[in-house]
DNA sequence: GCTGGTGACTTTCGATTTGCAAGTGACAAT
DNA sequence: ATTGTCACTTGCAAATCGAAAGTCACCAGC
């Protein structure tokens, strides 16, 4: 696991979807970037209290491959002790068109609720 | 299996984009409907020849699912032997937006190739 | 009738991943 | 000294993955 940005050596195909779900093809990855975009949880504790119980060893586990392909950063927000606080790169930012869409379709079809960020129209539903 | 559109019991949560990934999170499964939307693969054969090289046990997993879940159907197409054929339903469609965001992203990111279906514009390169 | 080939899967089984529960280490407060 | 908080790590049983091989239905050729 030494793959950071910028090799693409260890893909699976050239495909572009492929490849992405190389990195987010799992139940929960999109979870904690959805959590970090919009639901203003960025500490490890506030991740894992989101609505899906999220299980430590598996948060631990994807924010430690988010952040070596640089979908996000960490930072102490405290120093004594020291306290970590978790935030999308760009790269990560980028995805907020992939998790609408994801939702609109979640949402059409599955019944699930549907979020809007900042006042943008329509109802609001985190879930 | 036998939940439905409509049903909402099985979800970890309400959220759209959980629901989704209930669904959708994997590795393999999105690569079924890419190659079911866009690359003309119906068969069982055909898909498991894509560039992933998916394992006939996950394919026929993940078509079962999918078929479970109606986003694709089986229908014969030729009686002796019976040979089977897959086609995306309507809901299947849909995911048309997130594949495409999903492309654009890892083609933005990941420099996976891009495809474009029908003369739209630009190059085109499979996967 | 026997052998070979095709298409669509299923089975087997070792390796990997998941996920629950409990534990650890750093520090602050009482 | 004990308790509490946060951010993880560890242990381990269970589930899932995935490569290879096998199965089943049928047709074609000899």
């Amino acid at each position: 696991m030494t793959t950071d940005t910028g090799d693409g050596a260890a893909f699976r195909s050239d495909c572009s979807i492929a490849r992405s779900l190389d990195i987010l093809g799992d139940k929960w990855t999109l979870l904690v970037v959805r959590d970090l975009m919009w639901h203003g949880r960025h500490t490890f504790q506030a991740l894992q209290e989101s609505a899906e119980r999220m299980p430590a060893s598996i948060l631990a586990d994807r924010l430690r491959r988010l952040r070596a392909w640089d979908l996000v950063r960490r930072e102490p927000y405290q120093t004594n002790p020291v306290r970590h606080a978790y935030h999308l790169t760009e790269m990560g930012r980028g995805l907020e068109p992939v998790l609408r869409q994801v939702m609109a379709w979640g949402h059409r079809n599955l019944g699930g609720g549907f979020f809007v960020p900042e006042g943008e129209e329509g109802g609001a539903d985190p879930g």
